[in-house]
DNA sequence: AAAGGTCTTTGACTTAAGTCAACCGGTTGA
DNA sequence: TCAACCGGTTGACTTAAGTCAAAGACCTTT
């Protein structure tokens, strides 16, 4: 963990969701109190049970948020990556955290320390409404991802998170897996053996076609019945 | 639904987990943006889907928030009781409501009216802290589920259910299902039969005993164990 | 380029939990 | 009072997905 400083820093404070839209005096209020530290590729972040003493923005790279049950399993709950905050449900909850964080790759994170953070905010409403728009949008994900763990079966979950990539990446009907097939299970709440069937099983009825972390959605409207139906 | 006015709603306002702790002046403000309305057991307060106009915070009685999958299946999400707030989320994320709610029993709730209250949180950050740590507080309680739900097989996630109970109704080691045994199935993320097979289970193993919904805890120890490794 | 490691895939097997169907009280209400 | 109904339970069966084991593909790192 580095320290150090940057000169464009309220700038790219100002360019986050999270503070889009913030007067410049507070965007350099904030880079007052904010620090740049880097974590090198797997490099643990924070651990579960740790105190909150602050969030982190994500500046360059990418962050895995997961927790691991008593006989080791992982779920994974989020991917991070540039101008994405995590960790501030401590910050607001006043407990510690209820997750781990690990960089995916070599990764620079701006870290706000929760004392100084939290006077700004009582200090300015503009930045609270963000937060609160930030942590609904967060609580959202999370009620999609209980209904797909609850609802439906890994394949309806696989295609579910097939078409958010296609959308995200809008490259028409062609997709890059961003993540390594084991990652992928993790998030998906399965393992890689069955990720690994299941999609073999989408090639072979004709949903996709897969060429290695590429993949080219052949039949979107089968794929859309699968997300909502959740099972063949 | 019926609308009316009630003399003591600063003073109950004031008590809700939002709003404890809030200056006079702002409780007034609230409760001059708020209206209480009836609703009857089973009937809808909302659906997935509707615009998010305002939210609630259930002054008497008990409301179900819930999904309902394609095929039909239901996932309940929440069961909130008296002081909880609920369908802030598109109030702040400026969207509509992501699940369904409907009255357990004839409940009266208060409403808010979205831009009225987002009104009164851009002007006072001390309401805005509050409801970030209510949220941050979902959040976790979400975090948890989402853990249950892809960790811990049926056993564990009634385990643990059943120590929660235990510990929100601190009357030692015996407790009350507080809803029917459909209910708490979809909870649990299962169905009835599996949940009547798990129940007998653990009373057959020596975990507990069932009078009804009464429950005594035997072997908290295990239980605990249950509940953490989250298999027999 | 060889060696070691991590991902990925495949196959055989096991198991948790869902489906379907029948049955059993209670309660309701015609 | 008797039928209809609802919630809960039980049994037989099916199935999705996890476990275990082995083999390939793929990088890296020296």
């Amino acid at each position: 963990m580095v320290e150090e400083r940057d000169k464009s820093l309220v700038e790219w404070l100002g360019e986050t969701s999270l503070f889009v839209g913030m007067a410049e005096q507070h965007l350099r209020d904030l880079s007052g109190i904010a620090m740049v530290v880097s974590y090198k590729r797997r490099a643990t972040i924070f651990s579960e049970g740790d105190p909150g003493n602050g969030f982190y923005l994500v500046k360059e790279g990418k962050v895995k948020i997961f927790m691991i049950s008593p006989d080791g399993k992982e779920q994974i709950l989020h991917i991070f990556g540039p101008g994405d905050p995590f960790g501030e449900v401590p910050v607001f909850a006043g407990q510690s955290f209820p997750a781990h964080a690990v960089a995916l790759e070599n990764s620079r994170l701006v870290f706000l320390p929760r004392d100084d953070f939290v006077a700004l905010v009582a200090a300015n409403p503009a930045l609270a409404l963000n937060l609160l728009a930030a942590l609904s949008q967060r609580l959202r994900q999370f009620t999609k991802m209980i209904d797909a763990l609850s609802l439906k079966e890994v394949p309806g979950r696989l295609a579910a998170h097939l078409l958010y990539l296609s959308e995200k990446q809008s490259s028409g009907d062609h997709l890059q897996l961003e993540l390594s097939k084991t990652q992928l299970a993790s998030l998906l709440g399965t393992i890689p053996e069955t990720l690994s069937r299941m999609l073999s099983k989408l090639q072979r009825e004709g949903f996709i076609t897969i060429e290695r972390a590429s993949i080219s959605i052949v039949d979107r409207e089968g794929l859309v019945d699968l997300a909502e139906i959740g099972k063949f």
